[in-house]
DNA sequence: ACAACTAAGTGTAAATGTTACACTTAATAA
DNA sequence: TTATTAAGTGTAACATTTACACTTAGTTGT
């Protein structure tokens, strides 16, 4: 292996990708195939970064690597680096399977994105096992201080979330006035009045109509909107 | 060394601590000895991490270590890792003076926090040099990529600044309600209308006054607060 | 065709928060 | 006593936020 290759054995990134299906949000996590000794682990998609590579690098290569997904816009929300953040029973046999140096510690920075879920296509690299969405009210247990990074992730999230920006990159480019409420709902937590919500946008001038209506609903049709640039 | 007391050779963490002095914003810069070779260098406090420290512990250290400073929260705010934040020319001679493996790409956890000027007696480890007060708006080249370091924290404290909790980590403990006013125009850049900020600090009961005025002012004293619990 | 069902869509008034703006007061120094 | 300096104070216009209930446009089943 030539030293542009070679792996930083103590460094890694990890990767919060969260998406919206209209009505809760949800979490890209990877099932690794069963590597022997029953050991079928679901974590986030991460890993060792690479001698010569920036954090960023390493964060938008590993996101294509284990989950397919290019052109994606990470960013940097916090790195993990307690001595004992891999230490933990459940993690050791994986780790002398894939680690030279299973017992040293690493620490992991890690980055969150939001993605319309229409333009996933799960198609994970062979090696990883799956990946798929999962609710993100209902994260199983994760490989190593995973849960823990999601949690934080979320709490960024909640924090930083700004509709007239980031909260796009969550929906279809059509979308109803509604979805964008429940959205905007299923991120800070909070119930939202209707007609305040759609006076709000209208008045900030952030959506704009199209002349598309929802069909095959059993009720009155919902107007299309589209992010107005 | 025992393995408890190891340095862990590429990651590291840097300290950008604030002070208000009443007027304007200052950091809290590490003045090197000349080491020789004319190397006077002014950079942030900042050390390599221990085999088995966690970064949070680390960055504590560092800066009681370096600047005798204890019991400040510090906040994580952004770890920098390009491969060449450490390869500038000006830096090289430091890195072959002090550093096992020179050529190693370190990644560092940058940490901010906000104190009181008072309570900071500048009182550096032998070592290290001076620790010395900068002005914000004019800080000079630091050694690495410690400029885009406090360029990060400012901005970063900028947008998570609020009056009612960080803010008066800054201001002595009792203050006029002017100074009130100037820490948050230092730190947001944004000039505020006397009247309407003491009505806002007065009904958000962020303060209280106490039966103090100002003396050896050469104009109507002004009343003093402190902050309300 | 019509009745039942479902979610879409719409307006107004009260309360609260934000902004802009200028004169009087209490101290010191000469 | 006067000059100088920054402290301290109120009000009206405007913008934003909140609370709240009925009608409309489709689909489904009879």
């Amino acid at each position: 292996m030539s030293q542009q290759f070679e792996l930083n054995s103590n460094i890694s990134v990890d990767c919060v990708i969260f998406g919206f299906d209209g009505e809760k949000l949800n979490v890209l996590l990877i099932e690794e195939k069963d590597i022997g000794q029953g050991m079928l682990r679901k974590r986030l998609p991460g890993d060792l970064i690479l001698k010569n590579e920036s954090l960023d690098d390493a964060a938008d290569r590993v996101l294509y690597e284990l989950a397919s997904l290019r052109n994606v816009t990470l960013k940097q929300f916090h790195t993990f680096g307690d001595p004992g953040r891999v230490n933990d029973s459940k993690d050791r046999k994986w780790l002398e399977l894939y680690r030279k140096n299973p017992l040293e510690r690493v620490i992991t920075t890690a980055y969150y994105a939001l993605v319309k879920m229409d333009d996933f296509v799960p198609n994970p690299a062979s090696f990883a096992g799956e990946a798929l969405w999962w609710d993100i009210q209902d994260v199983p247990e994760l490989a190593f201080d995973h849960n823990e990074i999601v949690e934080v992730a979320l709490w960024k999230l909640q924090r930083h979330f700004e509709l007239n920006k980031s909260g796009y990159e969550l929906l279809p480019q059509k979308f109803t006035l509604n979805q964008l409420q429940q959205l905007h709902q299923a991120i800070t937590q909070e119930e939202l009045d209707k007609r305040n919500f759609r006076k709000k946008v209208v008045r900030d001038k952030l959506v704009e109509a199209t002349d598309e209506k929802q069909d095959n609903v059993l009720h009155k049709p919902a107007r299309l909107y589209r992010i107005k640039v």
